[in-house]
DNA sequence: ATAATAAAAGATATTAATGTCTTTTATAGT
DNA sequence: ACTATAAAAGACATTAATATCTTTTATTAT
């Protein structure tokens, strides 16, 4: 489904959105931690997200990543797209080079409501409404 | 979503079914070329299908892989789950160790829905049923 | 200015997925 | 029996994903 690569892309935006109070940031070593995910991999990730805008990052001491109000209110789906490309949204699940309705692959007319599905949910939900979640315990990042 | 042996597999058993007179069979290279997929990459895929029982094969002259109705009739989950496992239908979307409504990711909820669906989807269609789509020019498996 | 901190960038390592080629085995037809 | 055919099996190659480590750069505080 998602690439390990955006699976932590994900949880570390909300992980940081988590923590923002519009005051400190959060470094990656809490993110690793916090997401159970390897530190040097999250470290490259959430740099990758940061030079992509998705969000923000401070060097030095009292350093770390933090995101504005404008970033956590962005859809799932541009993580996911900045991570993985568009390809879980468009592509024929069966692989054929286009996915369309003149040519349709066999699984193309049961597949297109699933696909829809998906993407109306990374559409529709932003990393504050998962944030959200988080912060009233209805959800976790990680298993401990 | 799937992995190219997967794609390939459930490709490959549709093309198997669809040439299935009940008299010949198929060979590799014919299958590779009617799904446009690398020949030997193909030949280890539907020999692994081959010897867990997906599909039938013949060696020597004349052979080739074939399927027998019952194979024809399963759904193509089974399929997914030879190539795949079952993570698809299963496994937390976001890589939790579990996924449960005790202890949900952010992505839970919302997800349920679409992986029952991915579900049925791949319950409630056989080989046989993606077979009679190609067979009637309602659906293709490659591009040409 | 200097030292400490933490991200950025770059280099390297490991593993898994994908793809290719060669040799062996089984079978059919002669 | 011999030959041709085609799958089975095994070895090998390539690429992409995942993961780790080192060096550099920017910033803060002393
Ligand atoms: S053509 Fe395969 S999913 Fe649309
Ligand atoms: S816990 Fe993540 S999808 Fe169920």
């Amino acid at each position: 489904m998602f690439s390990k690569s955006c699976e932590y892309a994900i949880k570390a935006s909300i992980f940081i959105a988590q923590h923002r109070d519009g005051v400190t940031c959060v470094g990656v070593k809490e993110i690793a931690k916090g997401i159970q995910a390897p530190e040097y991999f999250v470290a490259k990730i959430i740099q990758e997200l940061s030079r992509k805008k998705a969000i923000n990052s401070i060097k030095g001491p009292n350093g770390g990543f933090c995101m504005s109000e404008a970033q956590m209110k962005k859809p799932i789906l541009d993580i996911v797209v900045l991570m993985d490309g568009d390809g879980l949204v468009n592509n024929c699940i069966l692989g054929l080079e286009h996915c369309s309705s003149d040519n349709p692959c066999p699984m193309h007319h049961e597949y297109q409501k699933i696909k829809q599905s998906m993407r109306n949910m990374l559409e529709n939900n932003t990393v504050a409404d998962f944030k959200s979640l988080v912060n009233l315990k209805k959800a976790v990042l990680n298993t401990n």
